[in-house]
DNA sequence: TTCAGATACTTTGAGAGTCAAATTATTTGA
DNA sequence: TCAAATAATTTGACTCTCAAAGTATCTGAA
């Protein structure tokens, strides 16, 4: 029955990204983090805990200019959150890194997510959340772009 | 192996959510619709074609407050895609209903989003298919305010 | 070697979206 | 009846965004 879950799903995704930012809002921003937005959660979220990432290399993980990002990354380097390093091979570059306030926000964050996924998934067998997997890895084949 | 997909599903998730976003962006604001943003599309789909609903219940529905939603109308009313008409019955209430124009702009949207949600399931089997549902389902009553 | 063009980032200016708080109009209920 | 509650609007301030202009540095062809 081609099309059954189409007009199923398509609720349901809307449903959903109507709802996922202002329960991401409220659940992540609390007191110990008030003096940073959403937005500049998941800045630090794409800066990560990794090898240093520079302005660019984050700026398209992100969908944004990198004009954008600077005036993000002045904001969270004022609030210490993030500090900056020119590349001593391309003085060009600026690597980007968090703080340990930075890193305590990213753990923060992450924490949240893995217990959100957890609930969301919580009634599924292993088979269903391997096929889930197998699912997500082809939506998102369709949706990255090229 | 509890937690085994937990990871990979959070960073498909996100990655998901992130693109989503960006492909709609891009596609839903076309030449004909260049006078009004993608936030403005989604106000235009949260309005909807069925009965007209009062401003508070639009703004609960798109997770901002009413003031908000006040000077988001304005526009929109000033564009021609709305209008406002106070309730009868108690004159503090304003309902809000899609204006010819703003009808083409909905189906033009609510087009885009089953054509991507038909292409973007298309190789998918219908177990799968079955199984994203039940998932999103289940992701959907997490995030939905009670 | 040199220097014009490419590259990486920052700054600036303007517009859109948001909220909280103050305001207006209307309704409700003690 | 009228004080309090409710629905919507307006206002002022802030954040996020982009495009375009500016700064510093690097690269490669002459």
């Amino acid at each position: 029955m081609e099309g059954k879950y189409n007009k199923g799903l398509n609720e349901m995704l809307v449903n959903l990204f109507n709802h996922v930012m202002a329960v991401e809002s409220e659940a992540v921003i609390t007191d110990e983090y008030k003096d940073i937005t959403n937005n500049d959660m998941h800045i630090i979220e794409a800066v990560g805990i990794g090898e240093p990432k520079n302005m660019s290399e984050i700026a398209k993980s992100l969908s944004v200019t990198v004009g954008t990002l600077t005036t993000n990354m002045n904001g969270l380097e004022k609030k210490g959150y993030i500090v900056r390093n020119r590349s001593n091979e391309d003085k060009r570059v600026v690597y980007t890194t968090l703080t340990e306030r930075g890193k305590k926000a990213f753990y923060h964050h992450r924490d949240f997510h893995k217990k959100m996924i957890k609930a969301a998934v919580s009634d599924l067998d292993d088979d269903e959340k391997r096929m889930l997997y197998k699912c997500l890895v082809k939506l998102d084949k369709f949706f990255t772009p090229s």
